[in-house]
Parts: C-alpha cells; sequence; structure tokens
RNA sequence: UGGGGAGUCGCCAAGUGGUCAAGGCACGGGUCUUUGGAACCUGUAUACGUAGGUUCGAAUCCUACCUCCCCAGCCA
C-alpha cells in the first residue's frame, strides 16, 4: 500500500518537527478527505523585489507541499501593467531558486489566465451578478459607506443582462477611456464585510503587459484574479497572510458563482522584523532617494541584499523554522536573524586573519628578510577543510584595539611588558611604543620567543590571549564593509503625527573601512564566498571585488565578550 | 460605535481539562579554549490580558470586559 506508506511519512515529519496549525489543518483535510493530495503556490506580484518576509511565506508553502508530498507552483500574480516589470519577475525568480523553492515546470502567471477570466466574468453577467458601472472612482469610493454605514447602490447596478454584455464587450475593445468605467460583482452594498460591497472585478488600463503586450485593455482586479487562479491550477491549500482573511468570503462567493474547484485558503501572521522595514512602497522609497545603493545593497531586508550582504538559504531557512507558524500578530527580534547566520557560518566559513585597522609592529629580534610559513587551521569546526599557510616575518600588522598603552582591569590583550600569541605564529612581548608627533601610536617594538613556533610554549607558560595578524610585506590590500542596522528604532512605525519612518534611517548604518590588510590567501577570492575573519565576524566577497583589491562585506560580527564587559566598565 | 483576527517570560512559540507551564533567542553566572568565537553546564522562587463562573482539578470549557492588529485602492 504506498500510499498508505507516503501520507504515514508525511505526518511523522511534521510531528517531529513540531505541528503547526496549517500542519493540522491539512492533516484534518486529508483525513475527512476533503482533498486527497497537497498543492500549494507562491503568488507573488513582479512589482518590486521578495524581502525576508516573503522567505516565511515561501517556507510555508512549499514547505507544506514537501512535507505532505504534494506539489508546489510559483506563479506571478501579474494583474496589473502600470506596476509590473521583466525586471522584477527575473529577481523574483532568482530569488525562489536561490532559497531551494523548485517549483519544478509549473511557473504560471495569473496573465496566462485572462481569457478564462474574461469567460467567467461574462458567465457572471449572464447570470445577473456583475454589471458594468459608469460612476467615477470618487463617486464608487462615496457609494461604498464607510466601515459602521452601509453603502448605497449604484444608479448603473441594474442595468439589463444584454446592455451589461454589450459595455462589457467594448470595454474590452478599447472603446473606454480609463477610468470611464469599471465591471462590478453584484453582491451586496450593506454587507458588513467591505470587500463584498460591490468589488471591482476589471478595470480599464490602456498600459503595455510585460508579458501580454498589448492584447488587453482589461485587467482583472488581484480580488477576482487570484482565487480563481488558484482553482484553475488545482491548488488545495491557498496560504497567505492574515490580511487577507476578510477577503476570503469573497473568494469563495465567486467560487460558488462560478462553480468551479474551491481551495482552502489558510491564513497565517505576516514576518516583521526588528529594526528594519519590509513594505514595498518603503523599500522602494530607500531605493529612489538613494539612502542604499539599490535592491540588493547588503542593508535590504531583500533577499538580493541579504544574499550580497553573505546570508545563506539555509540560515534564513533555520530562522523561519525558529519562528514557527501562527496567526499572533508579532515582531522578530533581528538578534534572531544574527543567531541563525552565525550557527550556518560558524559550521561551514573558513577561517582568515584579517586585520581591519593595522597597528604596524615590528618585532625587532626576529631576522630582518626572513619569512616563515605557518601552518593554520581552516576551520576549526571542520577537519576536512584542510589547513594553509600564512607567511610569517618581522614587520606586521595587528589590530589597533588590541593593544592598549593604559589597559583596563579585564583587557588582556597586548600592553607594554606584556605577552600574548600571535595565532599560529609565535608570542611576542612589547617592548616599546612609538608615537607620532601628535602622540598618536603609530607602531610597536615587539620581540618574540622563537622557542614557541605555532603558538605554543615549551615550558608551558600561558598567555591571556591570543590575536590576530597579517605580514604587512605579503598582505593584500582590500575593502572591509561594515553595516548597522538600518534603522535607529527597532519599530520605525511608532511615529507622531506628521512623522515618517525616514526619521529613524541610521545615519551610520555603513562604515567602509579602507586600507585593511589580509592574508595573502585572500587574493583573487571569488565573489560570494564567505568567510569567518578571526576574531572579528562573517564577510561575504562583494561583486565589486577585483582580484588585487578584495572588497568585503560583513554579513555579521562574532558574539563579542569583551564588547559587553567594555560596556559593563 | 460595522465586520474579521489575536492576546502564554524582554522577543518568538509549544501546550487543545489532570507531573502545566516545553523549547529557541536575548540576558546573567560558570567550565573549557592557540578565535574574549565555538562547545558545554547553569540561572531568571507571581509568563498563561482582566474579572467572574463550571469542575475534585482550567492556560485549556462558559460569560462579560480590556488591549492590539486588519478592512472604506479602478493596489496586491
Amino acid at each position: 500500500m504506498p500510499e498508505d506508506t507516503t501520507t504515514t511519512t508525511a505526518t511523522a515529519e511534521t510531528e517531529a518537527t513540531g505541528s503547526d496549525f496549517i500542519t493540522r489543518a491539512i492533516e484534518e483535510d486529508l483525513k475527512t478527505g476533503r482533498y486527497d493530495r497537497v498543492h500549494t503556490r507562491f503568488p507573488p506580484e513582479p512589482n518590486g523585489y521578495l524581502h525576508i518576509g516573503h522567505a516565511k511565506a515561501i517556507y510555508i508553502d512549499y514547505g507544506m507541499a514537501v512535507a505532505f508530498g504534494g506539489k508546489f507552483n510559483l506563479r506571478f500574480d501579474d494583474t496589473n501593467p502600470a506596476k509590473e516589470e521583466q525586471e522584477y519577475i527575473d529577481g523574483i525568480i532568482k530569488d525562489i531558486a536561490w532559497l531551494g523553492a523548485d517549483w519544478e515546470d509549473r511557473l504560471f502567471f495569473a496573465s496566462d489566465y485572462f481569457e478564462q477570466l474574461y469567460e467567467w466574468a461574462v458567465q457572471l453577467i449572464k447570470a445577473g451578478k456583475a454589471y458594468v458601472d459608469h460612476l467615477s472612482a470618487d463617486e464608487i469610493r462615496e457609494h461604498r459607506g464607510t466601515l459602521t454605514e452601509p453603502g448605497r447602490n449604484s444608479p448603473y447596478r441594474d442595468r439589463p443582462v444584454e446592455e451589461n454584455l454589450d459595455l462589457f464587450e467594448r470595454m474590452k475593445n478599447g472603446e473606454f477611456a480609463e477610468g470611464e468605467c469599471v465591471l462590478r460583482a453584484k453582491i451586496d452594498m450593506a454587507a458588513p464585510n467591505i470587500n463584498l460591497r460591490d468589488p471591482v472585478m476589471y478595470r480599464i488600463l490602456h498600459d503595455e503587459h510585460p508579458r501580454t503586450g498589448d492584447q488587453w485593455c482589461i485587467y482583472p482586479m488581484y480580488d477576482w484574479a487570484h482565487g480563481q487562479s488558484d482553482s484553475i491550477e488545482g491548488i488545495t491549500h491557498s496560504l497567505c497572510t492574515l490580511e487577507y482573511e476578510h477577503h476570503r468570503p469573497l473568494y469563495d462567493w465567486f467560487i460558488e458563482q462560478l462553480g468551479v474547484y474551491a481551495p482552502r485558503q489558510i491564513e497565517f501572521a505576516p514576518f516583521i522584523l526588528s529594526y528594519t522595514v519590509l513594505s514595498k512602497r518603503r523599500l522602494i522609497k530607500l531605493v529612489n532617494e538613494g539612502h542604499v545603493s539599490g535592491w540588493d545593497d547588503p542593508r535590504m531586508p531583500t533577499l538580493a541584499g541579504m544574499r550580497r550582504r553573505g546570508y545563506t538559504p539555509e540560515a534564513i531557512h533555520t530562522l523561519m523554522d525558529l519562528v514557527g507558524v501562527s496567526k499572533a500578530n508579532s515582531v522578530v527580534d533581528i538578534a534572531l536573524l544574527e543567531h541563525c547566520i552565525r550557527q550556518d557560518l560558524n559550521k561551514r566559513a573558513e577561517r582568515r586573519m584579517a586585520v581591519l585597522r593595522p597597528l604596524r609592529v615590528v618585532i625587532e629580534n626576529y631576522p630582518e628578510g626572513q619569512v616563515e610559513e605557518v601552518e593554520a587551521v581552516n576551520n576549526p569546526e571542520d577537519e576536512s577543510a584542510g589547513m594553509r599557510k600564512v607567511p610569517f616575518s618581522r614587520v606586521l600588522y595587528i589590530e589597533q584595539e588590541d593593544f592598549m598603552e593604559n589597559p583596563p582591569k579585564k583587557f588582556y590583550r597586548l600592553a607594554p611588558g606584556r605577552e600574548v600569541r600571535l595565532r599560529y605564529g609565535y608570542f611576542i612581548t612589547c617592548t616599546g611604543v612609538v608615537k607620532d608627533a601628535q602622540g598618536n601610536i603609530v607602531e610597536l617594538r615587539c620581540t618574540y620567543d622563537p622557542e614557541t613556533r605555532g603558538g605554543y610554549a615549551p615550558d608551558g607558560r600561558k598567555v591571556k590571549a591570543t590575536l590576530h595578524w597579517v605580514s604587512a610585506a605579503h598582505a593584500v590590500q582590500a575593502e572591509v564593509r561594515e553595516y548597522d542596522y538600518l534603522f535607529t528604532h527597532e519599530d520605525p512605525n511608532v511615529l507622531q503625527e506628521g512623522e515618517n519612518f525616514m526619521k529613524y534611517l541610521n545615519p551610520n548604518s555603513l562604515q567602509v573601512v579602507k586600507p585593511c590588510y589580509v592574508e595573502p590567501s585572500l587574493a583573487g577570492a571569488e565573489p560570494g564566498s564567505r568567510y569567518q575573519f578571526e576574531r572579528l565576524g562573517y564577510y561575504c566577497v562583494d561583486p565589486d571585488s577585483s582580484r588585487d583589491r578584495p572588497v568585503f562585506n560583513r554579513t555579521a560580527t562574532l558574539r563579542d565578550t569583551w564588547a559587553k564587559v567594555q560596556q559593563a566598565q
């Protein structure tokens, strides 16, 4: 009984990961026989780039299909040519593929169904369930009523079927200007649910459509296209966010009037992240006004931006697993996102040494001109990553913040007279500080202990700190871009009258650091490759890199307990 | 004031009448350490919106109330 086996497996898997209300609803539908299979879809509108919030929807849609051995479609809801562009279609496809959701050969467009939708509209008109309205947009709004008052019928509401048919045909044939008339469903202008007050089904748009060109000048509204598109594709579970909850009665109404196959819509809470904005309108504003370099700016919560920043699909997936699925309004702490990427990259990113804010160190007793190749572990979390050689010589760079002339209590890095270890190198002791005319520290004089090669003291003596370093003569110059949250407030929506979210834009969200010195193995690093710079954080090679001048985006810092100690002091 | 949703620790989130108050993040201690990373151990004696009620027993059932979110595009 292969079928039973499949069902059992799917159930076991979903139970193993903890079941959410959607999983339970689907299990119920399968058990009662409402559906005998699972088929979901992700329905983006190609009017912008996908962001981390969409990733949640994709993981739920695709994840449910996988969990139940079902299918998953990608369908663009391209019903508004005024706002949609091919660039966005391409970008969205790339992002979803990157996330790992697989729609196989089922890439669809709502525009594929324009003809069918048109026929169905005619069917509704014939049934006396739709009419052409000549009220202006303003008048329609006026007639709609308010949240507490019922609306009023349009004077055109009871036109004879024949007249509606004729008018609708002429709408399709381009005989009317934009805004002159619309097709409306005839439901109930007094319905408490405003979506049922004779919603517009078609409006006239003399716009070139990315896919259908100038074939149509009437375009279906989302509410008219969406449910039927799901129906056409045989979707069993139309999973969407909470905001569509009160559209469900309308979708059900259309399906019922048409007498076609009915999917089941289930709504879940949207994904919201602290310290960021996710509304398309706002993201577009950030891009258009130049507050970021583009949709893929590494500070952006877009998938394109996060990819460039160095985030992995796996980390995003883990985040969604941890966040879970519910109907409660919630804001996810951005610290959880950071935790996910650190956890992932800790396991897989190779380590390298990079000095971002260099301080020159001369090892006085190290022979001039001598160069040694020391062995360094590529990834202590993954033995198979192997080893590499790093050149060591008399003049090195260390991090400025790894030295203090007058160290406070818990600072145990380098200081005058103190001995520390250079990772994989030697123990060194600071013997002198060289300053410029302004009193700035420009160079450290040190001695090394030749007995400590590799970083071990044969006499067993300990040092409290291990520093990363780079040989000055061998270092590759690099640029590092450090990012902070784009907003200074955890909820950029907390605004007074007349303010807007730009109030919280973080002026220091990008800091370019250069020249930095990185170990020679990083020359020519491939854009997109990720590394952990020891003791600093995770970095991803930016496409702006050139062979002799790599550019790194800081994906995330390492957890920094010293920073906390400092803050506490 | 119409309709639709939601309220469990600082943030997510399990729990669906009987070891009930999971788990993760964050935060605090500690062990270990050639990354002040990672890993490991450990802590946060009143976290179940409020008030009643049903019951031997309620976060879980009932009633009322409170708070928050969404809806009045020819956007999706």
